[in-house]
DNA sequence: ATGAAAGCGCTAACAC
DNA sequence: GTGTTAGCGCTTTCAT
């Protein structure tokens, strides 16, 4: 059934080792039997067996990917593992996947199979709002060099550049000549912002450092809890509903657009007419009939760079320090985004008009 | 560096084997040597190497899921992840990712690193939309026990049950008195329909049969190509702004009922006093403002289902027939759905009161 | 109940 | 250039 190097070797009538060197190209061969190897091992369909390079080598040829079965704790878009695995096939290793149900993260006896078995040569940590401390000792005492995406760490990690990519949103807002301006955010709440992901704290504090540099009033709208999807749409009525409302909105994450817009519609506050919005997502939405103008998250970028970095580090286990690295987002201008006080001009246009560049 | 049975075979003052013995719980072994075994295992932070194990077992404990690195293709939602890990878990075998880049499918060099080694006792495809006849050949040569997720397939796969779900949907509409019922998507061209995933069909067929049953006429309404986000606002606008609108609608999927909901309110019709909705989804949606009345895709479930069934396809490999699943949907009662006519009654109330449960 | 020996498929070091 | 000999870490007979 399953065909072998000695297979191949009577086949052709040689050892092994040709066999072994023919195909993997090292060592010296006579290009005359290496040809009659190569065509023999075509012919039987012969496939390496991973698992006894493994053995041989020390090597396994794949590195683990470790996520929490909890969905709010592991994002992983699909931008993110073309990213990894971008990088991966290239160098002829796989992913393996380790998922680590976080009810039982704390009790001792249950480790995933990624590590309770020996079988990868590195980790990639995809485990976000706040790391718990068990999982740093767990990678450690797994003994492999691990690599933590979208997180800030003080280990090797690898993450998109939250705070610039704010700074740029917040700015793009300014030069269209915004002055109020806010930050909405109702995926997280101020009572557990302190262990929220990094990119909650980092957009705002980009948002934040916009502003002040503009000499203008930062204006931070979010619930003390995370808002469910349905309370949404209210929290956002209460703001655009205030006299004083803002002009500009730099909004946490698109989840909190569509809302935004839906309270927007129900008050006869159109965008971008009346309100300019920037946000953060993986790519530029257009749900609501217009392109978001956003900052795209680098998620192919930051996955191709965690990748590369791990199998850096295998191949020189006692490298020197840390990397960090920031990964810049893209900026997209769709058509959230306009002068302010332009009502008067584009109001002219019906919605019907707006709406319509198909037929 | 790493610690191996011989470690704690000199550890202990015992022999490689009676340690192997004792941590598989195999063979018959004094418990008393055994303890010692065990501790000294614990103590030096022992873990199996997978590779060596597999090489003399000959089974890699590992399968493989199989993905398209086109995004539309792939459809991996954290449910369907977290049902095959589960499934997986609790037999010690892990899970290792291969992505076919699509462009170089037909090239017949390019097989991805999962396959081209040999390393999987098992197979799990995941693709979408059209699966290339080249993709299943790779498969077959592969040699190794394949379940399909996701896709209708004469060999064993497991999908959801997207007819029942859409009969469900269109009976729920019935149920309520609607009579002029919509079937809308606008993820899927009439042009390219033969091609797509086979939910876009059998929904569609679904809704069809509850139509038919109940004696009505069934009413489809979709571009002749995908439409873009952008579009789909302007697309249902026309459908709305029909003097003979549906009163009921059931949709695709709940990225066509956003733009619907804003060509909705940009017209006067509220969800759900003008308008019910049913769509299908992996969790309810209540970015509107309000729940979705919604079908929830059971991907949990066709994950657990799809890893139980491989592994017992390769525990068994010359089994009889191929097993074919289809999973039933979960119907959850949201807010999107009312009785046709009841304008009145509900029209009584303020927009801020209907969207104010929270202060 | 425990140990010695053989072997899984492959690679690496050194002969010839 | 090519074959020989030794392992890699583990499991599996088969003796003891």
């Amino acid at each position: 059934m399953t065909v072998t190097l000695s297979d191949i070797a009577r086949q052709v009538g040689t050892s092994k080792m040709t066999v072994s060197q023919a195909l993997r190209g090292t060592g010296r061969i006579g290009s005359a039997t290496r040809r009659r190897i190569l065509d023999a091992a075509k012919e039987l369909a012969y496939r390496p067996n991973a698992a006894a390079q493994a053995v041989s080598t020390g090597k396994f040829g794949s590195i683990g990917l470790l996520l929490s079965s909890d969905v709010k704790r592991s994002y992983l878009p699909h931008q993110l593992l073309e990213g990894i695995q971008g990088s991966l096939e290239a160098h002829d290793t796989h992913l393996t996947l380790g998922q680590i149900p976080d009810a039982v993260l704390l009790a001792d006896g249950c480790i995933p199979a990624l590590l309770r078995r020996w079988s990868v040569d590195g980790l990639l940590i995809n485990y976000q709002e706040g790391v718990p401390q068990p999982l740093i000792e767990l990678v450690d005492r797994a003994g492999v060099p691990a690599v933590w995406i979208n997180s800030r760490q003080r280990q090797a990690c690898v993450y998109p550049d939250e705070f610039g990519a704010a700074l740029r949103a917040s700015e793009h807002l300014l030069e269209l000549g915004h002055r109020r301006i806010a930050y909405v955010d109702a995926s997280h709440g101020s009572d557990d912002f302190q262990i929220a992901h990094f990119s909650a704290r980092d957009r705002q504090a980009g948002y934040e450092t916009a502003m002040t540099r503009a000499g203008l009033p930062a204006r931070i709208e979010r619930g003390p809890k995370v808002l469910e999807a349905e309370q949404r749409v209210p929290f956002f009525h209460t703001l655009l509903a205030d006299p004083d409302r803002p002009t500009g909105v730099v909004a946490y994450s698109s989840t909190n657009v569509i809302p935004l817009a839906v309270a927007g519609l129900r008050l006869g506050i159109e965008i971008p007419r009346d309100l300019s919005v920037v946000t953060f997502d993986e790519h530029p939405s257009g749900s609501l009939g217009y392109v978001l103008t956003s900052l795209i998250s680098p998620m192919e970028a930051m996955g191709r760079r965690a990748a590369e970095l791990l199998l850096e580090r295998i191949g020189n286990p006692d490298a020197p320090t840390p990397h960090v690295q920031a990964i810049p987002f893209e900026f997209v201008l769709g058509q959230s985004t306009a002068r302010p006080g332009q009502s008067s001009n584009e109001s002219t246009l019906k919605s019907e008009n707006l709406f319509y560049p198909i037929p």
